[in-house]
DNA sequence: TTTAGTTTTCATTTATTTTTGAAACTTCAA
DNA sequence: TTGAAGTTTCAAAAATAAATGAAAACTAAA
């Protein structure tokens, strides 16, 4: 396999993989893309490379900034924005795990303490609904303070030192 | 709030919530029914609660059933079949973090090993793309060893001492 | 066998998500 | 100011994913 060949294979199939873990493809194709660029690219760039429309660029660009995955860059003596990734995956993965993390599990936890004030706890069923979404509140807080050691260990050198064997 | 309101929530907002993994809303309800569900119950019962297609309810099941998140049981004396699903929380995540394993990390490590063997390594830009890949590689590595230590842990009885603090 | 009850399949339909592209908006140099 | 270069927005179109429902295929009792 030749090196363009490759590039192209590694864009279409971050793109597919982004599709079974709830990311939009395009998103994940263009963040895959600026992984592998060595430079910072403009939206025309990206819009050639993946064959996509202007709009499609611009609003999936928006949300990767939303992610913290990519940054605008200026270029000396250029008018047009330029874009880059971070190509340290280990922040790559963090990012996504705190994101992810702040979008979906706070939510989750939210709700499940919600629906454990129930008024009626005598009722026949009360008891074995309450077990479940204790359970499951349950193993998302212990999930959730996993993450975040994970996320500190990127903040913090102590921990770092400790975890870097997972680098 | 009353039970039957937080069970119907329950079910609408885990369907959501598999939205947001790539999971179809369908099968995450019909598994979130079940999940609260104190006895087995049938497709009939399924399709009642939650106003849907037998043909919808059919094929869902049978995809939780390939998750391993749900079986049949055979009621004595009774034509139809029943269904429930283990509510073993852990058992739950570790089933499924099992099965993604299989289905996506599998794949993944595949793909990244095959990009890594280009023909013109020397090629402009050759290095810093097999930088990338590597990287990913080394930490989706990582990950598939860390997942493997919490399948095993459901199934070894010292390991599992060791990570109750985590159920 | 036959047949009534039950499950499965899958071509079509429906719903949801994503993409397009042109207009509106912004920015900055002349 | 003006206008050219660049960016953003968003209604409509296209693509994709999911649901329906009726027919086919099972299954077990009569």
């Amino acid at each position: 396999m030749r090196l363009e060949e490759a590039k192209q294979q590694f864009i279409n199939s971050w793109g597919a993989f982004g599709t079974q873990w709830g990311i939009n493809r395009t998103m994940a194709q263009i963040h895959a893309l600026l992984l592998i660029s060595t430079e910072a690219i403009t939206q025309d760039d990206i819009m050639e490379q993946l064959s996509i429309s202007r709009g499609n660029v611009n609003m999936n660009i928006r949300d990767l900034i939303g992610w913290g995955l990519i940054d605008r860059v200026v270029v000396q003596g250029e008018r047009k924005e330029y874009f880059t990734a971070d190509k340290d995956i280990w922040k790559v993965a963090t990012q996504i795990i705190k994101e992810r993390k702040k979008r979906e599990l706070d939510p989750m936890l939210k709700l499940l303490s919600n629906l454990e004030n129930i008024e009626d706890k005598k009722e026949k069923g009360a008891k074995e609904f309450l077990q479940v979404v204790g359970d499951i509140k349950k193993l998302s807080k212990h999930a959730d303070s996993l993450l975040d050691v994970m996320i500190k260990a990127e903040e913090n050198k102590f921990i770092g030192a400790v975890l870097k064997i997972f680098k």
